[in-house]
DNA sequence: CTCGTAATCGAAATCGTTTTCGATTACGAA
DNA sequence: TTCGTAATCGAAAACGATTTCGATTACGAG
């Protein structure tokens, strides 16, 4: 119960293997008339190529691979969704790969997919990851590689980002603007970019309105959880009772900190107001309902795809590629917890 | 900078192809010490034999699939984890497809896969597949197929699945000796079998401690949304008051739930008592926090690829195959909503 | 010395496609 | 008739690995 082969419908056909290979692909050497009845009967006994034989001539394996943080992920899983749904579209397949967040494992799996030879590699990088020599190593070998989400500025690569500095911004000013004055910031760690920008989003808001910043009230997320957000909101209540508002990093800490201050009955936004990052589903479930930043991550995977086969195609051409930096839109999205 | 070939590790060992190759699958006809020469010198290089050339002879991908009925899903994603950890530490690398709960698609998917010859394929069917033909199909196609999670009864193949019906059981005999005894169902659609299993092992525990069943306290979740949750939860407070406790189907109806009775200032678990199913991790967050049952989707996922390995191990030895069913033990998280 | 055997190695076929380059045929022009 | 051209088709050589089978060498037994 094999799959049938180009040998098995050029006999069905009496035709020789080359002619129906050349039918299939509309070689303009094969008269109309052939054609049409080859493409007939491969659809009739739905016949397509063998991908791994059609590899070692043309060296397209039709697979991409996706490197990401995190499997168990919101928003990593809205961005899956937007790549698969239009590699799916384009007839590719997604290898898909989690670095758990760690440089070792990262470096490993770039190299698992160099070793598979896929056709082209959307990686969003891992927080730990501080040296970009696996990366480049990627462009040196002329796969089409395509950075999302959280990217570095060291590697010449196209990518797919969100202005995390003006989103930031966007958030910090709404807080303000609801009278908020004593705002404190649960930033994430040091090394992705997007962590310093959404700091420095929060510091220009406070400059722009005359707010003064105060070293004390930035509280470092080293794993983004809610536990953490849990802890420092306790921290934040017993040692800084005059903090007013929490920007946070991303959701996951926002929201333990917001179960923390029901814990204690708390009231929000009224006596502290929350703002969050990322709009996971969740953040719209709890009580108050949380302020956030929505992210768009399928259109993010989307993009991510699109850039990569653009690069494909002009790479198939000999054309040099241009890199491009793509920026999603975010939107402010205004709920019960400020 | 293309890859290297065994033809270039030949050349550069002053060796013959087929040597090389034999030294590296350690061949017994070939001496000790070329085999080390070969192994030290490929090693260095960082050679593996290009997999899509191996598959032609061997036909044999390393590659496995996985159809998911949905991409951004807290249990299945921890089912992926499991499922890539265990396919990695064997060499296999994993492709990813969404059925999107669609019947059509997923009999799609399983097409693309079967197309993209797979060594295995591993499954969860879709809520709306009623029909099991395609999956007949993979198994007369003699490659090995593992159902997890949401199996079908009409295929004969091994499956990865908790026992919905215990779990459901024990998840309101719990209710019922905290001393609740007006217990409604927010049940998912007829057609998955989880579904039918936790709606019988309501009914059993109602049986055993012979409360009433009664029909008007049932109420399906289509979708199995929070917004469906929410909207009953509105209803049996305005209409059925007497309700004293919900056992959902999953946690996203039960978290719709408490967040309409969070705004109504019902008191959980006091006047009504709210359990979950599937243990996702925004049960743990939200304010009272959930009690559910823990399913373990990680462990799922490994074992459901160990199955894969085992089936195939077989196939290869042209032994036959007898279909196991794995039941993973699920464990009563109780919170403070119970 | 001869022969048989074991120990090593390689040539070549094969997997299923793609693609180059010839081969064949038909047909109109000269 | 003959020749050139266009229109169709196929043979065969890749692609890079695996594997069968045969070749070669060394060496000890007789």
């Amino acid at each position: 119960m094999r799959n049938l082969t180009l040998k098995d419908i050029a006999a069905a056909l009496n035709l020789s293997i080359t002619t129906v290979s050349k039918a299939l692909k509309d070689y303009p050497d094969v008269s109309p008339k052939t054609k049409a009845k080859v493409k007939a009967y491969t659809k009739e006994v739905n016949f397509t190529p063998n991908t791994y034989a059609a590899y070692l001539r043309t060296q397209e394996s039709k697979i991409i691979g996706v490197i990401i943080p995190r499997l168990n992920h919101y928003f990593f899983s809205n961005v899956l969704k937007g790549i698969m749904k239009a590699a799916e579209a384009e007839g590719y397949m997604v290898i898909i790969l989690s670095s758990e967040e760690s440089y070792e494992l990262e470096k490993k799996q770039v190299n698992r997919l160099l070793k598979q030879n896929v056709d082209g590699i959307l990686l969003s990088i891992a927080d730990s990851t501080h040296d970009t020599s696996h990366i480049d190593n990627i462009i040196t070998q002329n796969i089409p590689l395509v950075l999302f989400d959280k990217y570095s500025k060291l590697s010449k690569c196209s990518s797919v980002i969100v202005n995390d500095q003006n989103a930031a911004f966007t958030a910090v000013e709404h807080l303000i603007k609801s009278g908020k004055k004593n705002i404190a910031h649960l930033r994430g760690p040091l090394l992705p970019q997007n962590s310093i920008d959404r700091f420095l989003g929060y510091r220009k808001a406070l400059d722009k309105y005359e707010l003064t910043y105060k070293k004390e009230w930035i509280f470092t997320c080293q794993n983004i959880t809610s536990d953490e957000g849990y802890a420092y909101a306790k921290y934040i209540l017993e040692k800084h009772p005059e903090i007013d508002a929490i920007f946070a990093v991303a959701d996951m800490p926002a929201i333990g900190a917001i179960k923390y201050f029901n814990e204690q009955n708390i009231a929000i936004p009224e006596q502290i107001a929350v703002m969050g990052f990322s709009n996971w589903k969740i953040s719209g479930l709890i009580t108050p309902a949380l302020s956030t930043v929505n992210q768009p991550g399928e259109t993010m995977g989307r993009k991510a795809f699109e850039l990569f086969y653009l690069e494909l195609q002009l790479l198939k051409k000999g054309k040099k590629i241009n890199y491009q930096i793509i920026e999603i839109e975010t939107t402010l999205v205004v709920r019960d917890s400020t």
